[in-house]
DNA sequence: ACTGAAAGTCTTCCCCG
DNA sequence: CGGGGAAGACTTTCAGT
């Protein structure tokens, strides 16, 4: 990681679909460098993956929640975790300190939808003591982006 | 939006930097097509921006947390919100029901940083009444992606 | 809205420094 | 690790349906 690296993802975080050749010449250098140093930044996992922003309301995904959830006691905890990556309407999953242990991100089509999340996919699961639903009235800002600033 | 455009969706999704050619051999229509459709995609708003995801920890961002943000009057809403949109370390930002007014998703690169932003960049904006800080531990799935299911 | 072909551009491979 | 050239692949434009 030097400063042409740090280059390299500012350009690459705005605008994944970027050719080399124009990376390159933001950069100063020749096309197959580059392609090189981005291959190398994704072999060691500095660059995860590309990925495509969609509209959620566009595409009818009109409601979202935060769902914080206590478990009761550690043995659930692997189990838990390995439904939670498996369910799609969980986009995010965090451990949390301090009341409760986890907190999710959820984004669902309506209010039933989210029912049936909660209700059989989430509370279902073994071990949860307690949920603690948070709706989202709207989403103002919602970026992956790290906080590059000038001076990295 | 047709079930074609749900198909290009859900494969750009996976990988922003698939080539038209792939692309249009998947979904079965030629190059000169997909790339039309991609772009009408991108015209109408659906499809907002192509993004590369780093690993945060890899570049030395290894605090997140939650901060929960009550305001005191309608009338700061508007500056508190600018303002918002103009911090980097704020990566998230939904206006939320119940007892607080706006959860924030804030990455930085340790525990002095986030005393900085919460003290001097959230805390000082006008109008706050109160904040509450959840450190995330451990992010255990963290993605755009929508739970766009076989069905669509 | 899509196809197919042609023209132009970009990427990839490889060898050299 | 980076440059440059050549070969091949990909994108883009355009005419035609």
């Amino acid at each position: 990681m030097n400063s042409l690296d740090m280059k390299i993802i500012k350009l690459l975080m705005q605008d994944a679909r970027m050719k080399w050749s124009t990376l390159a010449k933001h950069i100063g250098l020749s096309a197959p460098a580059t392609a090189d140093r981005v291959n190398r930044l994704q072999e060691q996992g500095i660059i995860r993956r590309f990925e495509t922003v969609l509209d959620p309301a566009r595409l009818g995904y009109d409601l979202g929640a935060f769902v914080a959830v206590s478990l009761e006691r550690p043995e659930h905890r692997d189990p838990f975790l390995q439904r939670i990556q498996e369910l799609p309407h969980v986009l995010e999953c965090h451990h949390v300190a301090g009341e409760d242990d986890y907190l999710l991100k959820i984004r669902c089509r309506n209010t039933e939808e989210l029912d049936d999340i909660i209700t059989n996919q989430i509370k279902s699961l073994h071990g949860i003591s307690r949920t603690k639903t948070t709706i989202i009235m709207r989403t103002l800002k919602e970026s992956t982006a790290l906080p590059l600033l000038p001076e990295d």
